[in-house]
DNA sequence: ATGCACCCTGAAGTGGCTATAGGGTCAATA
DNA sequence: TATTGACCCTATAGCCACTTCAGGGTGCAT
């Protein structure tokens, strides 16, 4: 399988799967006589796993840990519980600062029926104090 | 005001100040006989803004287009709410995507029951096929 | 005189890719 | 057989919004 074959099957950019080679978590495979990678199932495998991780939010650093815990099937998977429920808490932060961001810029969106930059209500929130 | 006072009242680093004037997002203060920096009020005024602007998440071309509007007080602001109004949905856009990843996760992380990497529930959610 | 907190510049590093330049390979077609 | 065009290669730079680092200067108190 060429690389983008590979591309093609895991829906992943040409550059990005060198660029996971490069950064040591896709190993390398071996190459053709044209200096062609050349990948098999396992590559495959590995680069669905980064992906769907990716996917979900993992940064490399935790896909790193991730594979390598994945690699040990003997080990606990205290580890791996550890990583996702950190993540999961990551991503509840950054729900719950969205929404409120959310909110705030809603408001003075609303607010705003003014038709110049002089009374308008979102430049003023954004506005440490009154221009005058 | 020296810049580590300014960087004090407004929440900013030092170098996050310096690095918004090479941006030309605040104007180059006058300095000192020790070329240090000194900064007047509109200084303040225009930092608060900016990072008022970037808590709320707009990027700092957004906080350009902004900074610009918000300098012209006769103009119309349709434009600062259409800016308002696409980052609105953009964020809309991220809590629903990040709502939905994290009942992904944590549907992977309840049903983990097991002790080792072979059984585990979210290795397993993110590997492509069974490894056997 | 010395220490220390603060200031200066310029360049490089961060994450996770993406883009670009400048070339090589290979299979099909004219 | 020559050529086209799709694909592949490497190396390097760029993206955003800063942060870090190296190597120095300033200014005030002790």
């Amino acid at each position: 399988m060429k690389i983008g074959d590979l591309a093609k099957l895991t829906d992943t950019r040409v550059e990005t799967i060198r660029y996971y080679e490069k950064e040591g978590l896709l190993p390398a495979p071996s190459r053709n006589s044209g200096n062609y990678r050349v990948y098999e199932l396992q590559h495959l495998n590995r680069l669905s796993f980064i992906r769907r991780s990716r996917d979900l939010g993992f940064t490399l650093e935790q896909v790193r840990k991730l594979l390598k815990l994945a690699d040990n099937q003997d080990a606990s998977c205290s580890e791996v519980d550890a990583i996702a429920t950190e993540h999961i808490i990551e991503i509840d932060r950054k729900i719950s600062d969205l929404t409120l961001l959310r909110d705030q810029l809603l408001l003075s969106v609303d607010c705003c029926q003014s038709d110049t930059i002089a009374d308008c209500k979102i430049i003023e929130s954004l506005a440490p104090f009154k221009n005058h």
